[in-house]
DNA sequence: TGAATAGTGTCTGTTAGACATTATGCA
DNA sequence: TGCATAATGTCTAACAGACACTATTCA
């Protein structure tokens, strides 16, 4: 519903133009999170241009205001470029601005976060290309500066997932489309770094309702086959009313 | 830590003008609640400028790239603009960006939620202002057209403050700073909407240990007196393991 | 048969909420 | 004394987690 400005309106929209004004320079950087190798991983870009040239820093890039047709459209965009993958888990994580976080000068950048099965990367050329790479995640950060701000960054995308996977089902995205309760169970110790109950585990799971069985799918390994899972289709994020372990986090494993 | 940039990345920045590219227009906007005759409300301003001139909007405008220090400087500059309060409760609320929100062009705005105590706001001259007003919401937003796309941001305000309810002490800064329990209570079952149990609510106040009592001062009327309380000083906001009635929504009173 | 993991069952302590009861001021 | 609200107590159903047990495959 387009809507009509009056004529004063108008007349003023014709004069108007942003050049007149001191503007803060805006850009989209993505947190890009994988699990490989039972590891929690996250894509970095060695710069390829001023400022921070040859460092390491996210993903991310400006706004294209002849494509976008909105922030997360950016956030799709550059996530494609750089990973091949169309249809992530993607989420705003935060606005990040001030004058001194760029050296161009006052700065905003709109920072989202994915999650990628590694399966889903299978067929796509990021692995050890010479200016991104996935490194391992230490505590809430990578061992390496990280140009600007981005080491907050990461940091704040780091503490936004491990929260939101103590109430959330958001974590089915790390993993493949079919997989096993013990997998997913994994890779939640992984990302929470402590160990869960099995039963209290499954019994989590049941009640959010947001899995199905693949009929007739199993696991196969020397031992009792276990039953595959998938998304329940057309459904959204399950929210729990309460927290995986909040009472007394176990002893970590 | 000012980081020293290279010869040639100097260069680069000598020669670097943000006018030469094609940037979004960046506004920070402000969804101001408060609470007074047990009705939420919030703060919106009727626009003096084009565009929408003389349409009511939030709160909002430039980053003033030569005084603010970070986004919520912005917020808050243009908090105690409009309302002299400065040391609400304020946190951000998420990113809006595209090419129709505002008819000069792709913009972006970074959307800011503030939380006010009625009696904070006593001395300021908001009432009733011709160009400023409180409003009470309605559901998730108001009974008017607003600006830009400002219902869809008040909306998300208000959904994020609704859910966060049931799981913070965020509703203590929508009260004076001395406050009886009861009112706490008041104030809860106004904002989300149904009755909650007197125990209950009681219980979970003590156990999230944020609050103090004022030691000797109470509440009087033609009944038992009530205990005041006040936050704990240099405490953030607590938050629960599981949600304010989780499981079964109580009747709406 | 043993190793390994899948999957289920039982028990217990904790807790949120329903509801009831007591407490304390004022008119 | 009665009214209004504060404040606390009791009971119960639900539930998360601890732990143990059974199930099923392969080597």
């Amino acid at each position: 519903m387009p809507r009509i400005p009056s004529a004063e309106e108008a007349d003023f929209l014709r004069r108007y133009s942003i050049h007149d004004f001191d503007v803060p320079l805006t850009t989209v950087d993505l947190v890009i999170f994988t699990l490989r190798q039972e590891r929690l991983q996250v894509l970095l870009v060695r710069r390829s241009d001023h400022p921070y040239k040859g460092e390491w820093a996210l993903p991310g890039g400006f706004i294209d205001v002849r494509q976008d047709v909105d922030l997360e459209a950016t956030a799709r965009r550059k996530l494609q470029e750089k990973t091949g993958v169309v249809t992530p888990y993607l989420e705003q994580l935060q606005a990040f601005g001030g004058p001194q976080r760029d050296p161009r000068g006052w700065s905003v950048t709109l920072a989202y976060y994915a999650l990628l099965s590694a399966d889903s990367l299978q067929h796509t050329n990021t692995e050890g290309a010479d200016d991104s790479d996935w490194l391992d995640l230490e505590g809430e950060g990578v061992p390496y500066e990280l140009a600007f701000d981005h080491a907050q960054i990461l940091r704040c995308a780091v503490q936004r997932l491990r929260s939101k996977v103590a109430y959330s089902s958001l974590l089915v995205h790390l993993v493949p489309v079919e997989f096993t309760l013990s997998e997913l169970q994994r890779v939640h110790e992984q990302v929470l770094n402590r160990s869960i109950d099995k039963s209290a585990f499954r019994k989590r799971i049941r009640d959010g309702d947001f899995l199905e069985e693949v009929p007739g799918k199993m696991r196969h390994g020397s031992n009792r086959p276990a039953q595959l899972y998938r998304l329940r289709p057309e459904l959204g994020t399950h929210y729990y009313p309460r927290l995986l372990g909040g009472r007394e986090p176990n002893p970590v494993a």
